[in-house]
RNA sequence: GGGGGUGUAGUUCAGUUGGUUAGAACGUCUGCCUGUCACGCAGAAGGUCGCGAGUUCGAGUCCCGUCACUCCCGCCA
């Protein structure tokens, strides 16, 4: 094979964008042999390269060295040269007659199939990622991850942000998430972490005057996986100086409404808000999703007094009563309702009580528990008609709004309601600052501790009984039951910073050797500042319809957070271990 | 850390009550075929039934363990 490997033979234009108007034109392509269709001395070639796919003809009767033609072989590597012809009489399709071709490369059968054959199970197409990243569905994904990211940089330039790299060897911060250690040489015994946000930087920056910083910023947490959570992802990570909440929802939804418009055509309309408080009451979430209904209704007042055991001991423990209606579904059979009390049980429900309304009654499951007069409530309270199925959970309130959230979900999916279409955003607002953690005893931050509480809020700091009272000016982007963008505004002033401090119980000597130098930032003329981080790749599923948040990583890692193809992490050279003084225990 | 699912040919799957030589489709290989477009036709090769141990005259099938992938709970400031 000649090693000047196309020589003066250069790529006249891409296999996908020939059209009608090239008929007659000479033009040469370089691609992948997609299929081959071997008609003995006519075989045609679908040549795939990454803006799509052209028939290529070849025939015997006008090329010269047809051997090399039926030696061709899925997935080998061409260059063509050809005439642009129309494909058949009618249409605007067209083929390229080839004149010449030059084999660039060939490739052994292949472990997965490219084109449109059996589709292997995830786990081999992780191996072979680089041949699963060819199959066109996956190309389109990683295409338009690149037309939202080159999108986000021109709206965010245009708006005046700098973007600004944060390192990624930083100082392990031991709230919240498990860090990715990373050892020092030169440092013997001391660690790295890697960001698990660039949090405490891009505050830094606020107070260095870059008073707009944005960044497409890898992020790492070192926590077990989901279908849309990796250990290393990526963030729109941006901050603002002297800017309020609702400059900072502004900015995000002309964004987004940006970003689908350029890349899907569809126009976003002024996002809905929700405080954090109604969103758990009207759908049991702080990401609900709303693009069906089927509020969740609190049937406990009507129920105070109700004879049925299950209900009145849930309400005597400080719990509540919900339900929610499934319209049209008093039909569904025991099987199908099993399904949900399924469900239901898998989110730490003891179960799942249901009854179909009939007549302007309760018939069925628990109706014959309930009194005349309850019945009608709760017709009355959830709104339900006839023909309706209502489902009902009992228990604590967590659980109840984890169950139920979990079965409206389930109904608006097998009721067909969750359109892949439609993009359902919303603003969730006024999160609680801190939640008592009853594993450790202790009060911790729902988000980070250096969010600024509600100016009106300041007074519960001074007793542990309102700490649960206390919002923060905390914030959620929600699309579709996903959380896709989470911030707040900062905490700038050191007096308010030092309650929050106080209530999580913070010794001055711990806080000066975590956060000292940040500490020490925030007194030399802090704005006021805050932002907001994006999930790019919960963005890039939405908009791609990816069911999987590894089919919007090029090269993503399994749910144990391994990369099948380079098989990392992979053990190390002992010489390498004692350089950084580490010592491996054998006993794992 | 806990619960569910899957694992049989290169790939996707079937495999009955534990019983002869483990099948099909796609892919691969050989031959034929000048308008296919999931080309077609004829033929062939291809198996550590994830791995290990056990029960049995006999295990893809049953028991135990283990590994990998996956979905969920916990976890993810």
């Amino acid at each position: 094979m000649n090693l000047d490997f196309l020589g003066d033979n250069k790529r006249s234009h891409y296999c996908g964008n020939l059209d009608a108007s090239l008929v007659g034109r000479q033009v040469s392509l370089c691609g992948w042999v997609h299929r081959r269709r071997d008609l003995g001395k006519l075989i045609f070639v679908q040549l795939r390269d990454v803006s799509g796919i052209v028939q290529v003809v070849f025939d015997s009767g006008a090329f010269d060295d047809f051997a090399k033609v039926e030696a061709l072989r899925a997935e080998y590597v061409l260059w063509v040269k050809g005439v642009v012809q129309k494909k058949g009489d009618s249409g605007q399709e067209v083929e390229v007659l080839a004149s010449d071709i030059l084999l660039l490369n060939n490739a052994p059968e292949l472990p997965v199939q490219v084109n449109e054959g059996t589709m292997a199970d995830e786990d081999i197409r992780l191996k072979y990622r680089y041949l699963d990243l060819r199959r066109p569905a996956l190309q389109n994904i990683i295409k338009t991850r690149s037309k939202i990211i080159s999108g986000i940089r021109r709206f965010l330039d245009g708006e005046g942000f700098f973007e600004i790299e944060t390192p990624i060897l930083m100082k392990s911060t031991p709230e919240g998430a498990r860090d990715y250690l990373v050892p020092s040489r030169l440092q013997n015994g001391k660690f790295f972490a890697l960001p698990q946000s660039p949090q405490i930087y891009k505050q830094l920056l606020m107070i260095s005057g870059f008073d707009k910083y944005y960044q497409i910023a890898k992020c790492f947490r070192d926590e077990d996986l989901r279908a849309d959570r990796q250990p290393e992802f990526t963030q729109l990570d941006m901050e603002m100086s002297f800017v309020t909440q609702e400059d900072i929802f502004a900015i995000n939804q002309r964004l987004f409404q940006y970003l689908f418009k350029e890349i899907l055509g569809v126009d976003l309309s002024e996002f809905p808000r929700l405080t954090y408080n109604q969103a758990m009451e009207d759908y049991g979430s702080d990401k609900p999703d709303l693009r069906f209904g089927m509020k969740l209704k609190n049937l406990s007042e009507v129920l105070q007094d109700t004879e049925f055991k299950v209900f009145a001991s849930a309400l005597a423990d400080g719990g509540s009563v919900r339900c929610v209606v499934a319209p049209g579904c008093g039909s569904f059979s025991r099987k199908q309702i099993d399904e949900f009390v399924a469900v239901a049980k898998h989110l730490g429900g003891k179960g799942l009580a249901h009854t179909k309304v009939e007549g302007g009654k309760l018939e069925g499951g628990v109706a014959k528990f309930l009194s005349d007069a309850e019945q009608k409530a709760i017709i009355k309270t959830s709104g339900a008609k006839d023909g309706d199925l209502i489902f009902y959970a009992s228990d604590s309130n967590s659980v109840v709004y984890k169950v139920l959230d979990g079965v409206r979900r389930a109904l608006g999916k097998q009721l067909g309601l969750c359109d892949d279409e439609q993009f359902a955003f919303a603003w969730i607002t006024d999160f609680p600052l801190f939640e008592y953690d009853q594993e450790n005893g202790r009060w911790v931050a729902c988000h980070h501790m250096f969010t600024n509480p509600k100016e009106e809020h300041l007074k519960y700091f001074e007793n542990e009984a309102d700490y649960g009272k206390i919002q923060g000016m905390l914030y959620d982007l929600v699309c579709n039951g996903m959380e896709i963008s989470s911030g707040s505004i900062r905490c700038h002033r050191a007096d308010i910073q030092k309650k929050i401090f106080d209530l999580l119980g913070f010794e001055q000597e711990e806080l000066d050797e975590k956060f000292g130098f940040f500490l020490e930032a925030l007194k030399y003329g802090t704005p006021p500042h805050g932002g907001i981080a994006p999930g790019i790749d919960r963005l890039v599923m939405i908009m791609t319809k990816a069911a999987s948040i590894r089919d919007v990583i090029a090269f993503p890692k399994t749910l144990k957070a391994v990369d099948l193809m380079s098989q990392s992490p992979s053990q190390v050279d002992i010489s390498q271990l004692e350089e950084l003084g580490i010592e491996i225990k054998k006993n794992k």
